[in-house]
DNA sequence: AGCTGTTACTATAGCGCTCAAGTAGCGGCG
DNA sequence: CGCCGCTACTTGAGCGCTATAGTAACAGCT
């Protein structure tokens, strides 16, 4: 990259490809000198080494990732399939964030990401059997983590690489990455409590999901230490599904006096339905959010709402997923004893690291959280 | 050693790779026509094509894109870099629609989409390169196009097959798809016309885009045409930066009576901001947004829109650039006179197709426009 | 019978790289 | 002095597939 690459302009690159074997002729080398060099591995000496690496970039050599590949090099790809409809997608916050965050890493460390979007966890499988069997790819981090999820076998069947992300807890023998959703849960809840509120519903997304069912299960939990009432509502995760439960919500006597939401988009509708029923917000019902967005942000009141820094989590899924491909080389092909399929040695395969949530505190569950935004910090 | 070889096929698990030779050993037959087969192509008879196939399944074989990669063979695999903060990546509606419908052709024609996300031009430009270099793609869809940008020369010069995804207009010598802004921006004024306004306002995003240049013209020559005044706020992209435009609206003395914005994103932070002032929505001030998504509909007032069909939109650049790729492999090298660099044959290469715009008109300009939303068309 | 043409294959090279095994050269050491 | 061990390479064999000749078998035609 040092060099600025299509250099002097030659033919502009059409002529035939720049092989090792035209470095090693130049540099009177063989062309597995040239492989030892280029992959900086030892067996030539620093001075032959330098003289084919500016060969190299010299001739504006890029690697055959093909052909390595074949000769069973890993093909530094990462896959991730999404199987969940494109609205979806797009509308959620987290998700740009966190694929954001994985390809910093991987890019970084000259590794790509394909992705693939299917209709069904079955899709979904077969894609990873697919990739695997025809080397696509060196890893898969799986995402959407559902409760007693069927990719967690076929992945450990598979025996590859693979990541899951969600948590906590052991998936099988696969390692995960997840962020602590019962301590979301308490933050959200303490910080509603500590507000005065003994009545709070949480309008939560499906449940088949690990960590809706997490969130479920820690709402209720805190709620009961705290001896405030807590009430479930189950909806999907669009804004729709989130507008009907708010509605509902409003019909129940007494109604309560805050309200939880699984998304931002969700805790927005949620919020339309409120204002738009003459409810206050914050003054008769508080509306908080498990996610972060500008929407959220800029929204009036502004959603009070979980930070997880989706970046972050992206930027540690994709180290931890990386740390497992070295090691699943290191020892070479997993057997298929399912106790190293993970990739990463042994018992420790399970290994599980977290990203810690902060509370937002902002004007939907606080009226004296500064509600100058029209006023914007930017523009100074 | 217990061979478990965890699934009934046999050999889908630890053993040798099956490969097109095993196949060939076991039809008798040499492997260039099991190749032949396996690939539709003439020269072997129905008989032993089908013979072939059947123990392909058996086996479970599946070939290695790699080995046909460096064979020549084109990679199934198309690129996607974008040059944009995480952050407009998980706002936007658009893009997740965008990708889904890219991914859903291509799926179908089993290409995979490669994505990468990178800081700047330079870095995307630098990653064209790397990747035909590389041969790591068989062509690439470029989107985000700005005025005078610099990827279309380079894409050019690089001499590989390129959609532009935005529009009207030839870039280059590329072929393009694009959604006419240029349309969707007379329906929205007009549509305002009709309902009286006279004083309309356009809050724009970053005009560098090639888009909002577009959409930047065509406001200002449909007004002028319509005989009413309109008016451009510039601002950023973000939600932010779209309160703080329309804050400063408000200021203008008469203000406008409607507003336009250039995202669903932006048209909501600018509503909270106005109806915050305690201005009306839409009985002091309509607004509208280019772009729709669910927030835009469950809004309220839900925000008139146009649709522009962001799902479609993708699938539309997915099979063009599929009938691009197909075309380049047909006229073999492309040479390096930039008339075929398309990839397309000589003068047709920049020939380009739209999608058609649709205005949904809903509560934010029309007090008429079906208010139910708390008792949506889901459920019952 | 001899020639041209098909069809249905086979044989043989690679594609660009990696890797295990081999070798040349050289200093050190008993 | 002969052997060891080390470094710095070279040799050669693939990886799995595609592609381009080439060939055998057989038909059609004059």
């Amino acid at each position: 990259m040092s060099t600025r690459n299509s250099s002097p302009a030659p033919g502009s690159g059409r002529g035939q490809r720049v092989t090792i074997a035209d470095i090693a002729r130049r540099a009177g080398v063989t062309s597995a000198a040239v492989s030892l060099a280029v992959n900086g591995r030892p067996g030539v000496s620093a001075a032959t080494r330098e003289r084919i690496m500016d060969i190299a970039r010299e001739l504006d050599w890029e690697p055959s990732p093909a052909a390595r590949a074949l000769a069973g090099a890993p093909v530094l790809t990462v896959g991730m399939v999404l199987a969940r409809p494109a609205e979806v997608l797009g509308n959620e916050a987290f998700f740009g964030a966190f694929t954001a965050g994985l390809q910093e890493v991987l890019s970084a460390q000259d590794y790509s990401l394909q992705m693939k979007m299917v209709e069904s966890p079955e899709a979904e499988i077969e894609t990873y059997r697919r990739w695997f069997a025809q080397r696509r790819v060196d890893g898969v981090v799986m995402v959407d983590l559902r409760v007693d999820d069927p990719r967690i076998p076929a992945l450990e069947e598979i025996g590859q690489p693979a990541l899951v992300v969600g948590g906590p807890g052991h998936h099988g023998s696969l390692p995960s990455v997840y962020v602590d959703d019962a301590q979301a849960t308490n933050l959200l809840v303490d910080h509603l409590a500590s507000r005065g509120h003994s009545r709070i519903a949480r309008v939560a997304g499906t449940a088949e999901f690990f960590h809706t069912a997490q969130r479920d299960r820690a709402f209720l939990g805190r709620c009961t230490e705290l001896g405030i009432e807590g009430s479930l509502q189950d909806a999907g995760y669009g804004a729709q599904d989130a507008a009907v439960a708010t509605a509902e919500l409003l019909t129940a006597t007494p109604p309560p006096t805050a309200i939880i939401f699984d998304s931002d988009e969700m805790a927005l509708a949620g919020t339309h339905v409120l204002l738009e029923s003459g409810v206050q917000v914050p003054e008769q019902i508080a509306v908080a959010s498990y996610e972060d967005s500008a929407l959220a942000r800029t929204h009036r009141p502004a959603i009070t709402a979980i930070g997880r820094s989706a970046i972050e989590y992206g930027r540690l899924a994709a180290t931890r997923l990386l740390e497992i491909i070295a090691a699943s080389r290191k020892r070479p092909q997993g057997d298929a004893t399912a106790t190293t399929a993970g990739g990463a040695p042994g018992s420790e395969a399970a290994e599980v690291r977290a990203i810690e949530p902060v509370l937002l505190v902002r004007g939907s569950t606080d009226p004296d959280a500064e509600p100058a935004l029209s006023t914007p910090p930017i523009r100074g």
